[in-house]
RNA sequence: GCCGAAGUGGUGGAAUUGGUAGACACGCAAGACUUAAAAUCUUGUGAGUAUUAAUGCUCGUGCGGGUUCAAGUCCCGCCUUCGGUACCA
């Protein structure tokens, strides 16, 4: 080891450090002086580092939610020292459900309540010292910024996704085109219904048909929809607002209904939101989650006639090399082919079957997703590859949002059908695999289906003996020549419910004026919240805000009723921060052209299909229309990890209110949450056990050596749980450096872990020995200005390097560690100068600033730390002349031996042959093989 | 089922490009200081084993193989845990 120095044989006491007095100071100092102000231009770069602003609830800030923003506030801090503009602001993204279930309970408006609770959490905040910018903080429920929220949905409005220049264009030019040609050379994201007509057509048609018309192409439009209903809720939800046939918040059953909503027509992005992930830089598991919800395929669309009918039934397949297996066709029961197929003997056994299967709600159906059920709807699609006539079933497993509604089966090659298949027969007293036919060399698909991407295609006319792709093509290549299909990309991506009947959000700014949508002039924007007597739909089912006295327009027109949903306002708000009190646009383009956008994002993983799929949107289409510089809002993504809680638990016989310790419980006894603050290592407080509820009052205890031993699981944070803990009281006991250096010292960022604070005590001992760094035992400064010796300097620039290092690569809890290195080295140096400590304090800035601000001041400086600039780590004081290397022998480490770096191989080669360890395991013979890798390691091979 | 991430001492974790496994910290043990306690400091601490001792040897990064002079790190096959997703044709 290196640093074998004298210790101190003199014990040495600890100064004391009063972190509360000085943490206060500096964070008011902060606060009054603006240290953190964002300023644009300049000589210097932009870094924008952004948290993902939180919903202010109820409860308050835990452990779990500083993790990230310590994090983002290290960058910020540190970006700044190193000479650039930073932009770090805070907001809140303020409507949202609970505080509107909390008005329904109480009749207490939401806007207090929302207040309230920013002011607990703006309070929270500016305690663990983070350096926002707090004049731009955003509120997303303030008339001020949702009146852009309403201009960029007009925006929306107002533009169609033209194909042909892959970007978003203004509607006038699509109404300019259709006067003059119609729509039949247009290609545009447009709703699958969407007629062909010419121009004189449109000439022709009525303004309400006109409206109707243009509505299938806005990129925001009123249709009609399946929906996700929440009944409990009394609104709609998005798909990504619904987990496992609940509402994810609340926990709800939620339905499905056909209504009349609002809708984003993000599918149109899709193509370019897929494209847009390789050059952005987030992780891997993101990007993937929203691959997979966008969900490309690949495949071909082709035509089935049916018997005695003209229309033919479309159908999309990513496996048309398997079209000779095909053996029936199915429709999803809620398509428009149930009624139009389905022949009079078969009437009502299949609309019993399509009544029957819209009662089983969404969760039954994921609930038993292996559990088959269909109908024969009496007609008869003809494969036009075989001319074979098959039978079409009607079928739940068939979904009518995917792809056309309707499927070719092949059961040997595909699970569902192969399941439906032998349901079918069986039912139909056929034989079990009556429908299932093999065209792909390979096992037996009776028993099994097998998709078979590798084998050679068989019992397959000119097909046959090809492989997949080949098949895939010439089958392709053969329908475009008849005419009856043609390749196809399917995207799962849906387009977005934007309509929320609830009164806690944004109003819709649109109008009706006979029946037709109209926006309201931009100059009457804000459209604002008016008020409500209840926050309740109202007795004929509509949504709270018809319950407003003459919600109209001033020429009396109805407003539209329904609100935005809680993603409207955080798709841009980033852009917001840049220029958060513009009043003539969202964000001023000057500003725009110089943040560009968010350098780095820390948030959760849990939105990588809502918010950040949303965002990306938005910023997307904005760029379109020219209104910002950058097509993603995000360039860089780290997903932070989440704080579990430990959650206690006691053991109680419920018979006799007796409790018993962990090691005496036995069957049968209750397992109940205590709150973790009445137990400390695993012993509970019995006393203020008894305080804490008034049933356990006269409760007796079984003991173990004296102490009540508790159990304990690690479990998600919760107040249900009890096992929330508040930031306040750690700042409270340990100061806000030690909770900020304890979460990162935890582990890396990323990285999920229970909340315990068993090792707190360590990086409170290292602040107080930072501090004793400066101080004698009696707490009198004790700073040296002599010259620094050659060992402080090493440990000094070795540690700058290092510190450097991992914040750039947000590698915080090896930072901790190095600071943690580099005190004991000083400490065992005995050093107190003001060469190697200005520049460390600097160092440590952005992990404990209120202890570096403090000591700065300290050293005579006026300026706050946060002004110095990061000291440059010197080559010279890093490099070593020598290096200690392992002299392993066949791989393993035996001996260590010290060479100058500059020594020749061959004479590394020869002392080491030499040496007596070495010599020991040669027994006599000469080496194998020598390997020497300058300034790593030496292996002998023996 | 599919996709993704991860499994390292009693604990949190480190090892950045294949090069000394266990940095740093907690906990534990012994000692110093103290009337005492707290605080602080010093020393030790992966497991096993041999020696009076310094020291040495064997094993060791979820399991089983492989590549390599050298594997926590790369490859193949499994197991477990945690996330995401789910009839997407």
């Amino acid at each position: 080891m290196l640093n074998k120095i004298a210790s101190p044989s003199k014990t040495i006491k600890m100064a004391e450090y009063n972190f509360r007095e000085t943490e206060q100071k500096w964070q008011q100092y902060w606060e009054e002086n603006k240290s953190f102000r964002a300023d644009e231009g300049g000589e210097k770069e932009k870094f924008y580092v952004l948290d993902m602003f939180p919903y202010p609830s109820g409860a308050g800030l835990h452990v779990g939610h500083p993790l990230g923003y310590i994090g983002s506030d290290i960058m910020a801090r540190y970006k700044r020292i190193k000479g650039y503009n930073v932009l770090h602001p805070m907001g809140f993204d303020a409507f949202g459900l609970p505080a509107e279930q909390y008005a329904i309970q109480t009749g207490q408006h939401p806007a207090i309540t929302t207040e309230e609770n920013i002011t607990r959490y703006k309070e929270q905040l500016k305690n663990m010292g983070f350096a926002y910018d707090w004049d731009r903080e955003v509120r997303t429920c303030e008339p001020d910024y949702y009146r852009w929220t309403q201009w960029i949905f007009q925006q929306l409005f107002e533009s169609y996704y033209d194909k042909k220049a892959d970007k978003a264009m203004l509607i006038s030019e699509l109404v300019a085109a259709f006067e003059a040609d119609g729509n039949a050379k247009i290609d545009a994201a447009c709703d699958e219904d969407t007629p062909t007509f010419t121009a004189s057509d449109w000439a022709g048609f009525t303004e309400k048909e006109q409206s109707d018309i243009l509505l299938k192409y806005r990129l925001t439009f009123l249709n009609e929809a399946v929906v996700n209903w929440c009944p409990a809720l009394g609104t709609v939800l998005s798909n990504d607002e619904v987990k496992d046939g609940y509402s994810e918040r609340g926990g709800h059953p939620v339905e499905r209904k056909k209504m009349m909503q609002w809708s984003m027509r993000i599918t149109a992005y899709a193509e370019r939101m897929l494209n847009g992930l390789e050059n952005i830089d987030w992780p891997e598991p993101i990007k993937e989650i929203q691959r997979n919800w966008i969900g490309k395929s690949r495949g071909a669309e082709l035509d089935f006639d049916i018997v005695g009918h003209d229309a033919k039934m479309r159908v999309f397949t990513t496996r048309i090399d398997t079209i000779y297996g095909v053996t029936y066709m199915a429709v999803a029961p809620e398509s428009d082919w149930v009624d139009m197929i389905t022949t009079p003997d078969q009437k009502e056994v299949v609309s019993q079957y399509v009544e029957q299967s819209k009662a089983r709600s969404e969760r039954d159906r994921m609930a038993d997703v292996k559990t088959v059920s269909g109908e024969f709807t009496g007609a008869y699609a003809i494969n036009p590859f075989t001319e074979e006539q098959i039978p079409i079933f009607v079928a739940d497993y068939v979904l009518a949002g995917y792809g056309t509604g309707a499927v070719m089966a092949v059961p040997g090659h595909d699970d569902r059908d192969h399941r439906f298949a032998r349901y079918i027969a069986l039912k139909e007293g056929k034989d079990e695999f009556h429908y299932i036919k093999q065209v792909i060399e390979g096992p037996d698909v009776k028993e099994e289906s097998f998709p078979g991407r590798d084998g050679l295609i068989i019992n397959s006319g000119f097909l046959s003996g090809m492989k997949m792709q080949e098949a895939m093509d010439k089958a392709i290549a053969y329908m475009e020549e008849k005419g009856i299909g043609q390749a196809k990309i399917n995207y799962r991506l849906r387009d977005a419910i934007f309509s929320r009947q609830r009164y806690w959000g944004e109003p819709v700014p649109v109008f009706f004026k006979d029946g037709i949508p109209t926006l309201l002039p931009t100059q009457e924007l804000p459209l604002e919240l008016p008020e409500v007597d209840k926050y309740l739909p109202t007795e004929d089912g509509e949504p709270p805000l018809a319950r407003a006295s003459n919600w109209k327009t001033s020429e009396g027109y109805e407003l539209e009723k329904s609100t935005m949903p809680g993603w409207a306002g955080s798709s841009w708000y980033l852009f917001r921060y840049m220029d958060p009190k513009n009043e003539t646009a969202f964000v001023g383009t000057d500003k725009q052209a110089y943040w560009k956008n968010v350098d780095l994002y820390i948030g959760g993983s849990e939105h990588a299909t809502g918010h950040l799929l949303y965002s990306r949107f938005w910023t997307k289409f904005l760029f379109d229309r020219g209104f910002l510089k950058v097509d993603e809002p995000f360039q860089k993504l780290v997903n932070q990890g989440m704080i579990q809680g430990t959650s206690a638990f006691v053991y109680r016989d419920p018979k006799t209110n007796t409790f018993y310790s962990k090691g005496l419980k036995k069957a049968g006894m209750q397992q109940l949450h205590v709150d973790v603050s009445l137990v400390r290592n695993d012993v509970l407080d019995i006393e203020g056990f008894k305080n804490w509820r008034s049933e356990y009052k006269d409760a007796s205890f079984e003991l173990e050596n004296g102490q009540y031993i508790c159990g304990s699981e690690v479990e998600k944070m919760s107040k249900s749980k009890y096992n929330v803990v508040n930031p306040d009281d750690i700042i409270d006991q340990y100061g806000a450096d030690t909770l900020r250096l304890y979460e990162m010292f935890l582990g890396p960022l990323e990285q999920s872990k229970p909340w315990n604070t068993n090792g707190i005590d360590g990086v409170f001992k290292f602040i107080r020995k930072f501090w004793s760094i400066f101080h004698n035992d009696a707490n009198e400064w004790i700073l040296q200005e002599d010259q620094a010796s050659e060992a402080e300097l090493k440990v000094l620039h070795k540690t700058l390097k290092k510190i450097e290092e991992d914040t750039e690569r947000l590698s915080f809890n090896t930072a901790v560690s190095t600071f943690m290195i580099c005190v004991n080295d000083l400490g065992k140096l005995k050093s107190h100068k003001r060469a190697i400590m200005e520049p460390l304090i600097i160092a440590l800035s952005p992990y404990a600033p209120h202890l570096a601000e403090e000591l700065w001041r300290k050293l005579g400086h006026q300026a706050s730390v946060s002004q110095a600039i990061y000291p440059q780590w010197e080559e010279k004081y890093v490099v070593e002349a020598v290096h200690t290397y392992p002299i392993s022998i066949n791989g393993k480490m035996r001996h260590k031996m010290e060479f100058s770096l500059d020594m020749p191989k061959e004479e590394i080669e020869k002392q080491v042959l030499e040496a007596e360890q070495v010599q020991k395991w040669l027994d006599g013979k000469s080496p194998k093989k020598m390997i020497v890798v300058p300034g790593k390691i030496v292996n002998v091979v023996v």
